[in-house]
DNA sequence: AAGTTTGTTAACCAAATGGTTAAACTATAT
DNA sequence: ATATAGTTTAACCATTTGGTTAACAAACTT
């Protein structure tokens, strides 16, 4: 009676539960009852609620890095990473709106975790972009920057939007109730 | 034998564990020993859970609120307010890492407690600030920019180097194990 | 068809957790 | 000093929560 994938029907409730509320907030029963399955059955596939929480944490990592890989390993000029990075960032956003803020908060929760996963073969080297950027300063086609603050600012200037989206809207939604930036 | 003030010992200890934690992740036993007192006093002097944490909340948001305020309601120009906004909310993040994540983390859990606040007196209103930005770019002093774009940048750039030290570390320590951006 | 493996459930369990209570202690006013 | 009100503690309680078990069902294997 196996409906061809209860275990991926699973990975999916545990995302949306876990990237809504946190690890800590998350609750098993809640997971099971999204997956409409038995509690019993999270354990059956996934050992232990860290162990599913590691499974969702590495496929939203997956599904994160090649955005950056994008900007690290394509053949582009740093002007057209930046085009691209901004354009495809945010209809990945639009797509995962949960995503960006679940990485963040956990991999401040829980550094050494994360290592982990930062020390891995999936997670985008940056040694090359920053070999890009000193050339195209030397050519002269971008202004000097430090290839860190670079990013740090590209980073800043799509992310923090959706992250920050709460508090933003608090702000500013005062006066203008219905606004959608 | 009451040192002055252990009410405000409790709350200075659950501000610390609430702001590294959060609502779900924090426990009022971990509160109890930081305070070094005995649990049950956190129910003497804060009801419950939820009201200790709102006075957090309150604390961080009043915090919070005047670095905003400056930027709404001071004399300066547009130009001078960023620059005063970017300098004292840097060496105010120094002083409390982890209230800005608390913030908006909290606040993206729990939009209708967080409205609460948006709501009230303490909150910052942007009305001033906007019409401010408009009469600017009348005369030619600013570029035109909506408002909230130019709020959003400026959170952004600021703020999110905070939030997303996690992630940005990890991307970029990979082969720097040592900078401090 | 019988047996074996895999999938699923209901009931259960132990630990963690927020919260309470009653008694003890301290300080202050009378 | 004694009564009174405020403060603090240890022990306790009920619920929640992650996790387990045993029995049952479905699907392969032979």
């Amino acid at each position: 009676m196996k409906d061809q994938s209860t275990e991926e029907n699973i990975l999916q409730a545990a995302v949306s539960v876990f990237q809504k509320k946190g690890m800590s907030g998350a609750r098993m029963q809640e997971i099971a009852d999204e997956a409409k399955i038995n509690k019993a059955m999270l354990h059956y596939y996934y050992k232990s609620k860290q162990k599913l929480f590691e499974a969702v944490f590495r496929k939203a990592f997956e599904k994160f890095a090649p955005h950056i890989n994008q900007v690290f390993n394509s053949d582009k000029t740093v002007f057209e990473k930046i085009t691209e990075f901004t354009e495809s960032y945010i209809s990945f956003v639009m797509e995962n709106p949960y995503l960006p803020n679940f990485l963040i908060q956990e991999i401040n929760n829980n550094p050494e975790f994360a290592s982990l996963f930062f020390g891995s073969e999936i997670a985008p080297n940056p040694l090359r972009f920053k070999k890009q950027i000193a050339e195209e300063i030397k050519k002269g086609i971008i202004k000097p920057i430090d290839p860190r603050q670079l990013l740090l600012n590209l980073f800043s200037l799509t992310a923090f939007s959706f992250v920050g989206t709460g508090l933003v809207r608090g702000i500013l939604d005062l006066d203008e109730k219905h606004s959608k930036l």
